[in-house]
DNA sequence: CGAGTGTTTGACTGTTCTCAAATGTCGTGG
DNA sequence: CCACGACATTTGAGAACAGTCAAACACTCG
């Protein structure tokens, strides 16, 4: 039920065999990644845009966010990462960070060096695919936020929001009881997620309640009702590329 | 000048080779890839959402865009490709198509059998890492499109995209004379790609002619200012992730 | 218990949307 | 070469959604 019952390698190889049956060969060579854990206070950055880092990270425990500022300091988070996802793949073949990555909440990362990533996927072509299917996915997330922010208004946005992150953390074990997302999100960062203000937040998850599609408590958030979490979200899972269609 | 007079090939040896140097060898294997070559006519679809394509798609003449629709039928935009880009090279490892593909103007396209692609990147691992890379810079652009529309006003999201075209068309030698687009794009579709309506679009292009920014005689836009387009932009090309830096 | 942070609420403002009509442009066929 | 229709752009006025600012309230953690 907890992430951390998992090792770093156990993660990824679920992660990626998840799409793309591996063999034992392949999972025996994940297992050998040299990864580097590292523990990390909420808010805390892992890389920053115009770094040039030599390892990516993977997430084990808590939410990380790839963001970019405005002149103006207006924030915007482009991706969520959660317990199993590698937030900065793409450092593997751009030199330069066009973004930032910043834990969420306290998390644990490991890392791992470019140069291992680099040496087992020559030797096994099948992992390059892997990896490369997992920024492809990534893409197709942002494809998805770029719908989402540009043509919905904030309640569907929201809508959306909760319903991506059901089926994401549902995917990886991370789902409490029914439907209960541990949300470990302030409405500032949900805010910066969508695309609107954190008082805007307030108010649509104020509308969500009343509609009785969700309910909060403290730091979670309860999905009353799916199908109308979905509807208004206008949500179709297809863009997660999850192979097990749920 | 045009890309009229280049082959298929030329067009995405140029383009692959400009962040990542190819030998001899891979050069001629690209070379040997066989490519269909088809004509569209302007808004005829390449590919839908949906499919299960067996093939990518070369940009040879025109622009397409890559594209999804809400329920209420508002199209977002997600991406412009010109000549040299490759719009569905993630169907390569996504089996689903997750967006719609289709011409923007009157286009030439290359197809090349997802099969040619795979066997050509099993044999030339570094042609696998230039590929991916580029899919890679797809996603970049995305991330950076994210913030123009989440974070920016009309304004600036429309002084954005009018940079970005043009370093990009200038990547490819698209760009006539001193700063001056052909823009076969109508205010409708300009609205769809910043998430915008048409209307506004035209009061945008108003405020930015009014500031002596940009000039438009027919489907020409002119940049009279480039610095100061830049800076209304928010403009860094940084997440383009050209070689040479301009 | 108190400080700091996060959330909610209210009143007001502003950007962008919507709808509708007028004007402009382009290609086609007479 | 002109007339026509189709489509694209511009303009105006009013409405709607989301932003801003400020204050009150709630929660959490020393």
């Amino acid at each position: 039920m907890n992430a951390e019952a998992h090792s770093p390698d156990t993660l990824m190889i679920r992660k990626l065999e998840s799409n793309f049956p591996l063999s034992d060969e392949e999972k025996q060579a994940l297992k050998g990644l040299p990864v580097q854990i590292t523990h990390l206070k909420a808010d805390q950055h892992i890389v920053r845009t115009g770094d040039r880092p030599h390892h990516c990270c993977l997430v084990l425990e808590g939410f990380t966010c790839l963001f970019k500022l405005s002149y103006e300091g207006r924030r915007q988070i482009m991706a969520l990462h959660i317990p199993g996802d590698m937030p900065d793949l793409q450092s593997l073949h751009l030199e330069y960070m066009d973004s930032s990555i910043a834990a969420i909440s306290p998390c644990t990362v490991g890392f791992i060096q470019h140069e291992d990533l680099r040496n087992i996927c020559e030797r096994y072509p099948r992992l390059t695919a892997a990896f490369w299917r997992e920024t492809l996915v990534d893409a197709s997330i942002f494809r998805e936020w770029l719908l989402n922010i540009g043509r919905r208004d904030a309640y569907s946005r929201m809508a959306h929001l909760l319903c991506e992150l059901l089926i994401r953390l549902e995917a990886v074990g991370l789902v409490k009881d029914s439907n209960t997302l541990l949300m470990p999100l302030t409405h500032e960062e949900l805010a910066d997620t969508i695309g609107i203000t954190a008082v805007h937040v307030s108010r649509t998850m104020q509308a969500l309640r009343t509609q009785g599609l969700v309910e909060t408590k403290k730091s979670q958030i309860t999905i009353l009702d799916w199908a109308r979490l979905q509807e208004a979200g206008e949500f179709d899972p297809l863009y997660l590329h999850l192979r097990d269609d749920s």
